[in-house]
DNA sequence: TGTTCATGTGAAGAACTCTTCATCCAGCCT
DNA sequence: AGGCTGGATGAAGAGTTCTTCACATGAACA
């Protein structure tokens, strides 16, 4: 039963879609964290970090590892990296032309 | 009053996360396209389209404008077509090391 | 004016996702 | 074995998003 291409693309981007999720793959594609780093690092419950890691483990992007005691993640799709800064380009963009627009109320210029 | 940047990055990556949305933002970065064009390709209900052209349109990544009767929609930021390669190459690259547990998944990965 | 075509909107229930809590597991130490 | 530390899991209520329906709007034109 294989998945329409659009619809697992649209899965995908939304395992992307959570600031948690998002702020771990930042931290990971910099370099691997032990999940204690982690939490020192992103405000929310041990469980809850526990569970988007899960979703994240889940999709096949981060993968772990246990060494010394600890739990270490990393991505496993270093690729990811480059979609972030397409994405914070991106951001950056829509921004600008946010400030630019801002005084005209939003009208179809044709 | 700003909203962190993680947090615009969850929200952005979650307006991607649905099927239709994809569709139509690949269909537009192809060329502009006429509603009832969009309509011909994506398979739901014109008023769920126009729902998810609204999506797109209040995060500003779509434009409107109306000509010749018709509606027709255009990306607003031309970015985005780097954003949709660089996510179609980790599906890729996912798919790949996943073939092994699901050979399906990994075909035609356009 | 009335009608039709093309598209948009609000609302409501279904479906899904998040957060939290309680509990559980796995490895390590004595 | 027993107890610790560091993480993971399942389940449930709260919250959010989707889909559909019914109706609304605007342009064009008879």
């Amino acid at each position: 039963m294989s998945v329409p291409l659009y619809q697992a693309k649209a899965e995908f981007f939304r395992t992307l879609g959570h600031p948690a999720r998002i702020r771990i793959l930042e931290l990971l594609s910099d370099r691997d964290h032990a999940v204690h780093e982690l939490l020192a690092e992103i405000a929310i419950e041990p469980s809850n970090l526990s569970q988007q890691l899960a979703v994240l483990r889940r999709t096949g992007l981060v993968a772990s590892r246990r060494y010394d005691g600890e739990v270490i993640y990393s991505v496993s799709v270093p690729e990811v990296r480059d979609l972030l800064v397409a994405a914070r380009q991106i951001l950056g963009v829509m921004a600008a032309s946010q400030a630019d627009l801002e005084p005209e109320l939003t009208r179809d210029i044709r």
